[in-house]
DNA sequence: TAACGATACGGAACCTTGTTCCGCTTAGCA
DNA sequence: TGCTAAGCGGAACAAGGTTCCGTATCGTTA
């Protein structure tokens, strides 16, 4: 059930240079970037990827797990470099954004495969719900925080926060900016 | 500002075929269905399609309104048909969920044209919610149900229920039946 | 009624995308 | 160094939307 290295040695050159060229597409163009200009990206054919990945969305799925991976590493990796949780969990809060802003097109570009997507959604809250747990907790006992919220709450807050990013006239990072503010100073007025 | 009847007559009586081939497409195939398969349904070339709707989601949009129209004109007809304005209302839930089930599939086929999906939806409220409340009024007034249910609510209850509807293993005309039932016998137990 | 111009029609051709196929290349080993 | 199977590139294919244009038809006018 471990992971189970790919054999050859440029094989798993391509496999993580495809996950990385897929992201920055993704990021640039949307989840909707056709294959050919993944493949031109990371400078392989396109049947390099349907190698690795048999199907458009096996490869849009890896990605984000790629990406769920990339955030939960960073969250005792921001703890560590910082003094401060409260500023550990801001920039860990802003990672997590990056990611949502590009996951909300996914269940459009997954339409058919509905099953992988629940799959990623249920794997993307195991992994994540600790982390941000670790992050707030940390803030917590060092008096950084007033205001008492669950992970699932704020993750799911911010979620929220960022539905709709894709319009221009909205500002969701300004929100969820405000929003983390707010866990500073409690719930009270004044 | 009124309706402009296109020109000539040929082009009139394709329009209308048009419009009936897709809607009965897009039940057999779902919206999805290809613009060719519904040219040859209507028994045109798929130029006729694309002079009178300009693009694959014109198309889909007018299919939806000219269902809305059939739903809107199918209230006050079926209350004069009927003796019991109960009977009427629950037919015409039922033409209702017919529109519905279909409906489902169009937030993912007007992916790109958001603006068109938010008008079509608001055009949807604005002409139903007025036959449903006429004929929950109806049966009201006729003693025949006792729960007092808003329109919209009813409407929303209905639609909620019918999500997933595509799924073989959930009869969603059945709850929406039980609902239905459920007006006639309050709220109250026994 | 015959002729004519505008209008509408059909469907082949085109473009973009996902996916498959297969001859060539190359890593890894003896 | 040579062998072989794992990998690779990208042309070719399939499927869907959209465009184009020669032809057919409508409706009017002489």
């Amino acid at each position: 059930m471990g992971e189970h290295k790919p054999k050859r040695a440029d094989a798993r050159r391509n496999e993580k240079a495809l996950l990385d060229a897929a992201a920055a597409v993704f990021v640039a163009s949307g989840v909707d970037a056709p294959v050919r200009d993944i493949a031109a990206k990371a400078g392989v054919g396109v049947g390099t990827i349907y190698r690795h990945f048999p199907t458009r969305a096996d490869l849009v799925i890896a990605v984000f797990r790629h990406q769920v991976d990339a955030c939960t590493e960073a969250g005792p990796a921001l703890l560590a470099a910082n003094d401060s949780p409260y500023a550990a969990l801001a920039q860990w809060i802003d990672l997590f954004v990056d990611f949502l802003v590009t996951k909300h097109g996914l269940a459009g570009a997954l339409q058919s495969d509905n099953a992988g997507f629940e799959s990623l959604h249920a794997y993307f809250l195991d992994r994540l719900v600790p982390v941000c747990a670790e992050l707030l907790d940390a803030a917590a006992a060092a008096g950084e925080i007033q205001a008492e919220v669950a992970p699932l709450d704020l993750m799911r807050g911010v979620g929220n926060l960022c539905i709709g990013a894709d319009d221009p006239r909205y500002d969701a990072r300004r929100m969820v900016k405000v929003l983390v503010a707010g866990l500073r100073c409690g719930t009270m007025d004044a």
